[in-house]
RNA sequence: CGGGGCAUAGCACAGCCUGGUAGUGCGCUCGCUUUGGGAGCGAGAGGUCGCAAGUUCGAAUCUUGCUGCCCCGACCA
């Protein structure tokens, strides 16, 4: 992409709505425009980091056996009135009445749609177990958004959503996200923490809180340092393997401050640690919740009527924009984790207009893109000064310079984002690094 | 939902107390000079001062009401 050519409204200068460091360097790399409290439009720059963890999110679901779906965002308060969710949700569900007068309402979850689905098309235990997930919006109607788009009002949202035929059919489909989610976190180039999270009024043992570890999280975390060390699982696992993964990351003490108890964690005050953190995850057995109010069944090998066990898994997709933000920033901008950059490489011409740096940027873009390499050129007339500092700014992990001095050596300079190392080396040796 | 704050050019702000024809910096356009880590000089464009009433000869400025946004707390993916 040429930034000529490209829509990317950047700012010198802090946005004063902005407190937190993602939703001010958001703001100042034009990845996204508020539109009213807690709602946002994505601009290019922020919509191709979206769809990248997004992608993410939905290759390691695929793998994982979830099937992916599209529900609406508009649903029929009637599903919710059959779970009684409609009366319990509160200010937060943003209710909607159609022109024939008609209680409607933008989804905050998708339980009811998704149990509705469930029970009009699946009759028999052969059918088990499914797992339904989907990547969409939801609107909760927050008393105070903030934070852009870690605490936005619309938001976007996987939503996976397991059946099966009994607690030990579903404590495998606990355990398979369980395991997804650890590898998802790990391919977006985070640190992640499953830590034990309140059940609420519904009970039940099977509850984690994914949370990444950043100074300006939202609340604090206890932890055994030694979870740090644990090894991300790779391949396929019996459910036996997943069970003693699952037995492995829960091992180590870790709880938010609501369920830490500092004289009965059982750990060494040495080993204990305490972060912040940002919740980015949330798994949850809760049974017959729904499937019971809903009446979703299926018929057992016996020829009895099963009421299904259900579970739900989320992951906030636009919030861990920011929450990628909050864990990987410097004072100059943004940092990305390579697998989530909007580019991997930023090109820049110190002097465009000039015949032999043109020609060497332009030879160099075409060579990146003929390897499939995501890069942005930097081929406008700006002084170098700004051209430095908005690649910086934006984050990408690798920034080859191209300028008349180096070019009488025959050297570009390659600079790597995260250390901030900078050397001087040849064209080819450049692209080897970054192709290979 | 309790408490606090802000609203003036695309962005950040001054002006308001003490009413009298709208300012600064950055950004934008044009010219010249510069050119290796957000340049200099010159010339421009750009604002019904959030909205609505009121007071006044006259309101960005004073009064009242409303709306929007931000912050702290309670609450949450």
């Amino acid at each position: 992409m040429r930034l000529s050519r490209y829509f990317m409204p950047t700012l010198k200068e802090d946005p004063k709505e902005a407190q937190i460091a993602s939703h001010r360097l958001m703001l100042r790399a034009g990845m996204i425009q508020q539109s009213s409290a807690g709602i946002y439009s994505w601009l290019p720059l922020g919509n191709r980091v979206l769809k990248n963890i997004e992608r993410i999110v939905r290759e390691e679901q695929d793998r994982a056996g979830a099937l992916e779906i599209l529900m609406p965002t508009i649903q029929p308060a009637d599903l919710w009135r059959e779970s009684g969710r409609y009366d319990d949700y509160g200010k937060e569900m943003l209710r909607i009445v159609d022109r024939h007068d008609r209680d409607m309402l933008y989804g905050p979850t998708n339980e009811e749609q998704v149990t509705d689905i469930f029970r009009s098309h699946v009759n028999s235990y052969k059918d088990l177990p499914l797992n339904l997930y989907h990547i969409q919006w939801k609107f909760r109607d927050e008393v105070r958004p903030r934070f852009g788009v870690m605490r936005g009002r619309e938001f976007l949202m996987k939503d996976a959503y397991s059946f099966d035929l009994d607690y030990e059919g579903a404590k495998i489909a606990y355990n398979t996200m369980f395991v997804a989610y650890l590898k998802t976190y790990a391919r977006l180039g985070l640190q992640a923490i499953p830590l034990r999270a309140d059940t609420g009024p519904i009970g039940g043992d099977l509850s984690h809180e994914f949370i990444i570890l950043a100074d300006t999280g939202e609340s604090e975390v206890f932890y055994h340092k030694d979870i740090l060390n644990l090894k991300t699982p790779e391949g396929d696992h019996t459910p036996e393997e997943l069970q003693a993964l699952v037995d492995e990351w829960t091992s180590y003490y870790a709880a938010a401050d609501e369920m830490h108890d500092a004289d009965n964690c059982g750990v060494a005050e040495g080993d204990l640690v305490a972060r912040r953190g940002i919740e980015v995850g949330h798994i949850f057995h809760f049974g017959e919740k729904y499937s019971k109010a809903m009446g979703a069944t299926v018929m057992g090998p016996d020829g009895k009527e099963i009421t299904v066990s259900m579970g739900s898994y989320g992951i906030g997709v636009s919030r861990l924009v920011g929450g990628i933000i909050e864990a990987c920033h410097d004072e100059a901008g943004i940092v990305w984790p390579e697998e989530v950059a909007p580019f991997k490489v930023g090109l820049i011409n110190l002097k465009s207009g000039d015949e032999a740096c043109d020609a060497a940027c332009e030879d160099f873009y075409a060579k990146l893109q003929a390897a499939g390499i995501e890069v942005l050129y930097d081929d406008t007339s700006d002084r170098a000064g700004g051209k430095f500092a908005k690649m910086d700014l934006i984050g990408v992990p690798y920034q080859v310079t191209i300028g008349p001095r180096g070019l009488k050596t025959g050297v570009v300079e390659f600079k790597t984002r995260k250390s901030g190392e900078k050397e001087e080396i040849t064209p080819e040796a450049a692209l080897n690094r970054l192709v290979g």
